[in-house]
DNA sequence: CAATAATACGACCGGTCGTGCTGTTCCCGC
DNA sequence: GCGGGAACAGCACGACCGGTCGTATTATTG
């Protein structure tokens, strides 16, 4: 059966779609139907509860930002320019890949920190293999030397993650032009600090 | 006027709740008129329209963070130390002030990112005012020499912006203990990057 | 050809949403 | 005491929600 792209795989790109735009709780059984272009209880059919819509939805996405961000950067030199290379692919990713809404994670981190179940702990996962990867990547960076042995890692990691954020709200809800001039700069400046000592000049001396 | 708290402002007080735990959409009037304990057209009748519902509870909790994190970081010495005072009055404001879910702006800049109207102008207005006093504050200390003449204010606002998410996304929803921590320790960090060039600290043992 | 399984449809359920209309209660000035 | 007006409740509406059911079309299989 490799003619058509089976309704179900119709189903979550058109979700996902929905999904960055109206956030999770957006993607209704009636407008995803709409979408696709049948009726709600023919698109109901697929999945067992609109719970699993959304839970397969999350998957769907993480597999397709995989072969849109992740993929892409692993072909870089490891380390530092691949690192650099991820966060690069990283911001503002969804838009590159076609989704209007913004990334549905990073909406997900807000609209699930309260609300228990299932889909708040596939969020969990998902963000937690992400910051997982940008780990083993800084890692990578400093045992290669690209960045200092002494590096709190964690804490970089959790910079990255505001530097993401700050520029995702930038653009998207305060829609100002130069969100990805002020993310590259804090980027930069943040690995000129997490770079190995030099002897260049006395002045990093904490 | 009878000598209670009007039924207007105990409405507004309990969507406040509601909304820093399920978001300005989660602010329904049913659950909003069963949490005051009167009935929907009741509530109703105060409002010509949950949208108006919507504005005016944006505007309470502007001027409920205002008493709760402005004033009292206003009493701190100008410059720098106010500034410091602000920022760690802003960090996790919500919790502190009585509100069970987190900062209700910072979800509704992912919230409201792609959804026109009213409510994101409104969103949009305090996020603005609040950027601006951060800017009057950070300007204030580059004045009295606090921080360097030659920083760039923008630039560190929008680093403080990233500050805050990141924090709320840590300690709202993968609920990790160190995000105090780690929200203190790229604020120093980044205040000592923007600390005057000449750093004969002989002084700055805060 | 008949039987079956997959797929999709339309109608419909109980429930909640925002929003009007119609009363009822109750305080206040006359 | 009475009339009036504000504050609130009761109720009904249409739209939409997640979800179920019966059925029609289609494809596969025996």
């Amino acid at each position: 059966m490799p003619n058509t792209t089976s309704t179900h795989d119709k189903i979550l790109a058109q979700g996902l779609a929905i999904m960055s735009q109206s956030g999770l709780s957006g993607v209704t059984l009636g407008v995803l139907a709409d979408q696709v272009g049948m009726s709600k209880s023919g698109l109901f059919a697929h999945f067992r509860s609109k719970e699993q819509v959304q839970l397969e939805l999350l998957e769907h996405m993480a597999h397709f930002a995989n072969q849109r961000v992740v993929e892409p950067a692993m072909s870089a030199p490891a380390g530092l320019p691949r690192l650099k290379t991820l966060v690069a692919a990283w911001l503002g990713w969804a838009e590159r890949a076609g989704l209007p809404g913004g990334c549905p994670v990073a909406a997900g981190l807000f609209e699930f920190d309260d609300i228990e179940g299932p889909v708040r702990d596939k969020i969990l996962e998902l963000e937690g293999a992400w910051r997982s990867l940008l780990k083993r990547l800084v890692g990578e960076a400093v045992s290669l030397g690209h960045l200092r042995h002494d590096l709190d890692v964690d804490q970089l990691i959790w910079e990255l993650c505001g530097i993401y954020l700050s520029h995702h709200a930038a653009h998207r809800f305060l829609r100002s032009s130069d969100a990805d001039d002020r993310a590259k700069t804090v980027f930069e400046s943040r690995l000129e600090r997490a770079a190995p000592k030099k002897s260049k000049d006395s002045k990093s001396r904490d």
